[in-house]
DNA sequence: CTACTTTCTAAGCATCCCTTATTAAAGGAA
DNA sequence: TTCCTTTAATAAGGGATGCTTAGAAAGTAG
């Protein structure tokens, strides 16, 4: 069946998400609230309410009763337990490594960053450094280890969510790397890959600028370009799971040579590594130098500080950009699609570009529909993402269940 | 609420649901099959097809027991009541407007055909046409008025499915049309509206290459290229509702117009209108009256004859709708596409070069778990498709419902 | 301290599904 | 033909859920 078959469990479980669901958006709200909103009757709200205390996924807040000058009994505040459980998300990129602790609320306890590229290393020792980030950022917290429910990660490349396996990924090289696996053996704790975009599109849509937005999507710009796809309640993957190749679809006809074999992906125009090449030949190594990393950076301020050539170099990638978002636009128009960018000063700057080219491209109707948001890739959100996604099993929405 | 609360009402609408699809799909089933196939148990689907039986929308098949020398008391088999609602499909396109009288087992019972140019009249003669079309068919099938349920109807270019109208097709030329208003008017039925490639998409899904397929594609090429995309049990319409822009979509930088006001959409190098344009400028007008309409099947027969600048022309439109198909196998990744042509020849001719463009513009992975299917636009299917349009609501799947 | 207001819970009812037991409807053998 | 076996379909009983109504709890206002 491609279906579930209701029965009166499911039922329960799918009004137990939606009061989680209500208490974790609203953080502090009282029965009758909850009532109002999910249109469940009072009492459906206590019993589900008092089955959740009950696994200490919940609990009465005895803060000030918070009554306007109301008068009656006073309504008692429900909130999710910060410590039902707990999360590690994994960020790594290509030399930097973030472990962070979050909570039941999705909030940060700890966070651990490690300046290193693991893309020299053996898998081992990189499974031996992550490993020691989490310990480090556990330790810190004094978070018990028994309440660590598993671990998210998120890997820039092609993420095979349902093997833990990573591809052809930026970090690691030409390896395949199994690296959930391992870390699985190691910790004995569930691990769950996921590419960024696709993380922060989990992150956008249950603490950020998606919330109760039913079809988005997050383009992630930074070594080369990413997109994570949100319709109707959850990632989109696609036939081969592995969520959208943004980076490879067609954006010209140029020639560049892009690392999967073809000509003109949009990653042989876009995005750090291709900016890398293309500074290279345009401005000489002069640049090389300066811009080890954070090129992007690096180019902005020079577009921003008059340099003619660093500005048609990032023109012409703002306008490649628009073209992708294009293609997203007049296929999928989303109601949304946020724009994440490493360097604030580089999305500010091609922000206009890219809006413009994504507009000259896209049926007017269909651009017009579609929201467009630019902002700063924000580590946080990032590894509240990774966390969202170990959380979301706890959360469980019975729909999505196997 | 995003997502309807669970009672025990919606519990039963779902399960009927499941009931009544799974008997769709089989024609004709016991109730032990039912039961077997859902998952339900025995008393739950006689409980469920008792209550349809009541309803007038199945009954018991009194033919051969069509037991296989099985022991036993006999199965007594379950199917649609044929004349339980009937549907009327239109299919409106350039020079030739089709009426199909569709029962509740979505098999044709009567078809009218009326090869008129409807652009060239003012609404009223067309709304007048339309209805004449209607009677015909309703007439000649001796079916009960007050038994039909309602009219869906396919046309071209953008359509609004919301608000009845339909917006810049090429059968209107550039006027706005409130024709799904107008027939409901006059009728006194509900009437829906959808572009040709949803109508295809909902037809496949229900009866076609697509039954039980979770997500795919319908590529449409007659006079423009249009997309109806399928993701999880509905038609995908995306922010504005009017569904993918796949004819605008940029596939080139050679300049070519486009009506919508752009450079180089989809639908200005390929379907019939751009080829029409192309074939003046390379072929001369000695193809002009030739090929009036079925141009493309003239330019298929062309080519197979050898002629080196017809193969040309459909060479480049092969490979400009292939890199079409790329952008939504990269994005979307849906199990499958398929691409329906309305001149069988045209379609042969098209496809080897279509697939190698498609492939050469995908990543591979994507590509391989993207299934790509050629066949020939089905006067039949399109009507059954509008006629599912409308049956959809008397099945009524609980989860879409309002 | 009492009356009032509002929140929350308890009791009773209706619906649904499931498991088990019973009836119905055939074929096969004596 | 009659009785037994086998399978299908229905009926009865149990468990879970949600809803409505009524009552207990916990404050404020006077």
């Amino acid at each position: 069946m491609a279906v579930k078959i209701a029965d009166p469990l499911l039922m329960r479980e799918i009004n137990k998400y939606h009061v989680l669901e209500t208490i974790r958006c609203h953080g502090q709200i009282s029965r009758v609230e909850i009532s109002e909103r999910t249109l469940l009757s009072g009492t459906t709200v206590s019993a589900i309410t008092g089955a959740l205390i009950e696994e200490g996924l919940i609990e009465a807040i005895h803060t000030t009763p918070t009554n306007e000058t109301l008068r009656g009994r006073p309504r008692v505040l429900l909130g999710l337990v910060r410590d039902a459980a707990f999360v590690i998300g994994v960020r790594i990129s290509q030399a930097l490594t973030t472990a962070t602790l979050i909570d039941f609320r999705g909030e940060t306890v700890a966070s651990v960053q490690l300046p290193v590229r693991l893309a020299r290393q053996p898998a081992e020792v990189i499974v031996d450094l992550i490993e020691d980030a989490m310990e480090e950022c556990i330790g810190k917290s004094g978070v018990d280890r028994s309440r660590i429910k598993g671990i998210g990660i998120g890997i820039p490349g092609i993420v095979d969510p349902r093997s833990g396996r990573s591809y052809a990924s930026s970090v690691f090289g030409e390896r395949e790397i199994p690296i959930g696996t391992l870390l699985a053996e190691r910790t004995g704790l569930p691990v769950k890959l996921e590419k960024p975009a696709n993380l922060l599109a989990l992150a956008e849509s249950w603490f950020g600028y998606a919330q109760s937005v039913r079809s988005f999507g997050v383009v992630v710009l930074d070594q080369t370009a990413s997109l994570g796809l949100w319709l109707e309640d959850d990632l989109q993957r696609g036939s081969s799971k592995l969520g959208p190749a943004f980076g490879h679809i067609k954006v010209g006809n140029e020639g560049m040579v892009c690392e999967c074999g073809q000509h003109d992906c949009l990653n042989a125009h876009v995005g750090d590594a291709a900016m890398r090449r293309q500074a290279r030949q345009e401005l000489g190594e002069a640049l090389d130098a300066a811009a080890s990393y954070d090129l992007l950076d690096h180019l902005a301020g020079l577009a921003q500080a008059g340099d003619a050539r660093g500005q048609r170099l990032i023109q012409r990638q703002a306008e490649k950009l628009g073209v992708g978002l294009s293609h997203i636009i007049n296929l999928v128009n989303p109601a949304k699609i946020i724009v994440a960018v490493e360097s604030q000063r580089y999305g500010e700057v091609i922000a206009p570009t890219v809006r413009a080219a994504a507009q000259a491209n896209s049926f007017l109707t269909h651009f017009n529909s579609t929201e467009l948001i630019f902002h700063t890739l924000d580590d946080q959100l990032w590894a509240r993402g990774a966390a969202a996604l170990m959380l979301r099993d706890i959360y469980s929405a019975p729909w999505n269940a196997a």
